[in-house]
RNA sequence: UCCGUAGUAGCUCAAUUGGCAGAGCAAUCGGCUGUUAACCGAUCGGUUCUUGGUUCAAGUCCAAGCUACGGAGCCA
């Protein structure tokens, strides 16, 4: 479990007006600055306050990014950001100052500066922002990110002093931790898991770009289902009954007739009752869709796609990953090519497994016949038979969506392909071939009792140059799960809906 | 929706066979010149999830409900 920042204190009461700056921008007194905090504050916020407060009394240094910090060893610079722990030793203080780009511990010597200066650095809590200038000088045994490096503190500006930040330094349960989901983003372990996020998807948008793939938005509300009625959220649309997307696939095989090679990425919503590990309401996928593409193409690209993003995580994140504590032996073991097996194989594989356990309760939780979806239990005990992903092809026709393409001279399998991640992370890719003669199609809709007429626009391109194409959805939050090393995916998005959450 | 576990101080938890409600952390006050979740001393802190029941006596037993967590199904 994450802990959130540790913090020791032990001066300044709830009655004590510590919010003052060390010294106000005028020279005024004191007193006076501590009258005037709500003002001085919102002022050392605005841009052109700051190029004035480096103009007088040397309040100010340069402003920089604690990230950056070792290029300015030796010079004197101003940090802005918030105490993520502190610590005490009578007259000598340690502020351990996050700014979001890092974490840079400041020490504050009594003897070294000004008495009431002084005074506001006992006093600081836990999250209380402030502005600190001082002399950046390396020393080893200084923490942070990057750390190795502190700054003496000369002066700080205190710009508000927090009160009772409820994240503590010891554990806490995950209904509470969601509850101020709002701070716990400040803590270590989720900035790292976010940044990591936002590379992963600059990193799969950067792939796809450079590969000639154009991005075309799909929308959000639409007419009808993608798949299945069951599991959409209705809107109100002028008193006309609309859903929420779940899927931009069907208007990306629209999309690829125009440009070739496209993708969406956006937010999806599904209203299934899922409460899993694996699962929320609103997630976050990228679809790519090709025209003229096999299923065999469709898993070259997915292959390059997930081995580029793991090598830019690994790349530009090893400072993350080692504070989320990832094992990135496994991460350096992602390289192509990932095994691809047939449906048929991996039923094979899994009725051997079940026949090889003496446990009757795993016997019982891998059994499964020719025909049926993978569980949860199965999809794991296939993929922890590689330290890669492992693309399972050839899905039963019956358990998967009505578009994809039948394997000729065998019906009964289609021609459909998932990517089950290493490490219990199963499926994080699904895709495949879709259909594209008019009359299967049709035949299709009208089995699945899904109406023509809703999909006439996607009929419609069946009949005007039809080609055969491929294409497939990659779950974001999957995807950052198995890279970070999760056990559960509402930690891999900033603010997760869960079946019963939707706060803060 | 089903199965399992839990709900006690702001947080994380303890409380023997049904017999005075307890600790660590946080907060508050004090001490400390190299801390890494610092440490030491003191203080403050309670509708034991809700409703009803059994009992001389209920945090503990019974019933119903609520909430969360873990798992299943469904899926990315």
């Amino acid at each position: 479990m994450d802990i959130g920042a540790p913090a020791r204190y032990n001066w300044s009461g709830p009655g004590d007006r510590r919010s003052a700056t060390a010294r106000c921008r005028g020279g005024c007194d004191r007193r006076e600055a501590a009258a005037l905090t709500a003002s001085v504050s919102h002022a050392i916020l605005a841009e052109e306050t700051e190029r004035q407060l480096k103009t007088e009394e040397g309040i100010v240094a340069e402003v920089i990014q604690i990230k950056d910090i070792a290029r300015y060893a030796g010079q004197e610079v101003t940090v802005r950001g918030w105490v993520y722990n502190k610590t005490g030793k009578g007259r000598l203080q340690f502020i351990l100052l996050r700014d979001g780009s890092g974490q840079a511990q400041c020490v504050a010597f009594k003897r070294e500066m000004d008495a009431e200066a002084f005074e506001i650095v006992r006093g600081l809590t836990q999250e209380s922002s402030l502005l600190i200038t001082g002399e950046v000088r390396p020393d080893e045994r200084a923490p942070g990110i990057p750390g190795g490096f502190e700054i003496g503190i000369r002066d700080l500006q205190l710009l508000q002093q927090a009160q009772d930040y409820p994240i503590t330094p010891k554990e806490h349960g995950t209904e509470f931790l969601m509850n101020h989901r709002h701070l716990w983003l400040r803590s270590n372990r989720q900035w790292a898991i976010l940044r990591i996020r936002a590379t992963i998807i600059k990193a799969m948008r950067d792939w796809l770009d450079d590969q000639g793939f154009l991005l075309v938005d799909t929308p959000i509300i639409t007419p009808a289902a993608g798949e299945e009625t069951t599991t959409l959220f209705e809107v109100d649309y002028f008193g006309e009954l609309a859903f929420l997307a779940q899927t931009g696939q069907l208007y990306n095989e629209a999309n690829i007739m125009a440009f070739g090679k496209v993708y969406c990425f956006g937010p999806t919503f599904r209203a299934e009752k899922s409460k899993t590990r694996r699962h929320l309401i609103e997630f976050w996928m990228l679809e790519p869709e090709i025209a003229f593409c096999s299923l065999e193409e469709l898993m070259d690209i997915e292959e390059g796609l997930v081995t580029y993003v793991v090598a830019q995580v690994l790349e530009k994140h090893s400072q993350e990953l080692a504070l989320i504590e990832r094992d990135v032996s496994k991460l350096r073991a992602i390289t192509a090519p990932f095994a691809r097996i047939s449906y048929d194989d991996a039923i094979e594989r899994l009725q051997g497994l079940a026949e090889a356990t003496d446990d009757p309760e795993a016997k019982a939780e891998l059994a499964i016949a020719w025909g049926e979806d993978f569980g949860s239990p199965q999809e794991t005990a296939l993929a922890e038979q590689f330290d890669k992903p492992v693309f399972v092809y050839n899905y039963p026709t019956a358990v998967k969506a009505f578009y994809m393409t039948p394997v000729e001279g065998r019906p009964e399998v289609c021609r459909s392909v998932d990517l089950l991640a290493p490490e219990g992370y199963g499926e994080i890719i699904g895709g495949s071939e879709r259909i594209h003669e008019l009359d299967l199609l049709e035949q299709n809709i009208d089995k699945m009792g899904l109406g023509r007429e809703a999909y006439q626009w996607y009929l419609d391109l069946r009949k005007f140059g039809t080609v055969p194409h491929a294409g497939f959805g990659i779950g974001i939050e999957r995807t950052v799960a198995w890279i970070c090393g999760l056990n559960h995916v509402r930690e891999t998005i900033p603010y997760a809906r869960l079946l019963n959450r939707k706060y803060p």
